[in-house]
DNA sequence: CTAGATTGTCTAGCAGTGCTAGAGTTCGGC
DNA sequence: GCCGAACTCTAGCACTGCTAGACAATCTAG
């Protein structure tokens, strides 16, 4: 039945638009500012029709992070075609950097979202296996542990870099060295 | 005179157990459930008690994290003793892991705590100053900026290995690892 | 020892939050 | 045109941080 599919296009285009809706209000104000209130206001319905699809407001916020992992796999996979790992690491923090608010929504806030485990998102580890791939040129052994030690050597920048924890002006230096740390050997550094 | 002495002392006293039952509530339950309601329950006084000590929930925690400051400096002091870098490593990372709720309002939590700038706490500079010294032996040049680096690493595995988003049973390794980084030239790493 | 001013403390309430029950409306199939 | 299902809204609950204004305790001065 035609109505049947158009009702089913209908609720997508809506979901759609609430995600898009706060993912907007979040980078314009920061996830404090998306509330159930605002956000309704914003996609003109009521509150109870974001419950119609999603659980809760985490859930949403879920939504928009797994849109931010899409992003995030790119802008690595383009950065490593690049530059290789040091281009990798500056679209990692470069896009942490102009998108604070998608960042915080998959890293920085509790989310339901699962990492490890077998179901975690398909795209979720996409992210993961292109900074996997940056790094296991220049390791010799154990390059899932490497990468993790990588990634948390980037999240740490990326989350420091905010709020002057660290000094702004040394972020380049910060990022570099990071990388040198895995493709120079210890004697050659400068 | 006095009573007014007195006086201060009383305050001092019930400014610390606020600050005290805080922490309580965040270790026991997580900084979610310390609202002004249950903290002025569990101190036996009513909400505007507390906002005769703090002007607001955020400088309480932020008092909170200021004690998370002075006991990291001193376990970071303890460990780089006891085992240099490695040992400081260990310090950070396991301070992390058993006082989530501390290192939270340190480092996770939005605070009004200014860091880079000259009237950042003392006690603030004297957690860096022990990384710094952990690091320095291991650069040739610039010396700060590889000590932000280090601590940019330690944050994010700190922050990471929370919520399953890094293989549990690597913990030791990482740590292993991002020591070896700075300790161990390239070449010789396995 | 009492009167007055100063402190301290509490009750009650505001404006906001996430979330939901139940009423009301619109719509598709017959 | 009618009925039942799907949908959407209004109104409200229990909570949040925070505060104004009433009340009580304490100290100072005569």
């Amino acid at each position: 039945m035609p109505s049947e599919s158009r009702r089913e296009r209908a609720r997508a285009e809506r979901r759609e638009l609430i995600v898009r809706t706060a993912r907007e209000l979040a980078e314009a104000e920061g996830w404090e500012a998306v509330t159930t209130r605002r956000l309704a206001e914003q996609v003109d319905y009521s509150q109870p029709v974001l419950y119609g699809h999603f659980a809760n407001m985490d859930a949403i916020a879920a939504a928009v992070a797994l849109q931010g992992f899409e992003e995030l796999a790119v802008v690595l996979r383009e950065g490593r075609a690049d530059d290789g790992l040091r281009g990798l690491t500056r679209a990692y923090l470069g896009y942490a950097e102009e998108h604070p608010a998608m960042y915080d929504a998959m890293f920085v806030r509790r989310t339901e979202l699962v990492f490890g485990t077998t179901d975690t998102p398909a795209v979720l580890r996409e992210a993961f296996t292109e900074i996997l791939a940056g790094v296991t040129p220049y390791v010799t052994t154990d390059a899932e542990t490497a990468t993790e030690v990588f990634w948390s050597a980037l999240h740490g920048q990326a989350t420091l870099n905010r709020g002057a924890r660290l000094r702004p002006e040394h972020r380049q230096a910060r990022a570099d060295l990071l990388v040198d740390l895995f493709v120079v050997p210890a004697v050659d550094r400068r």
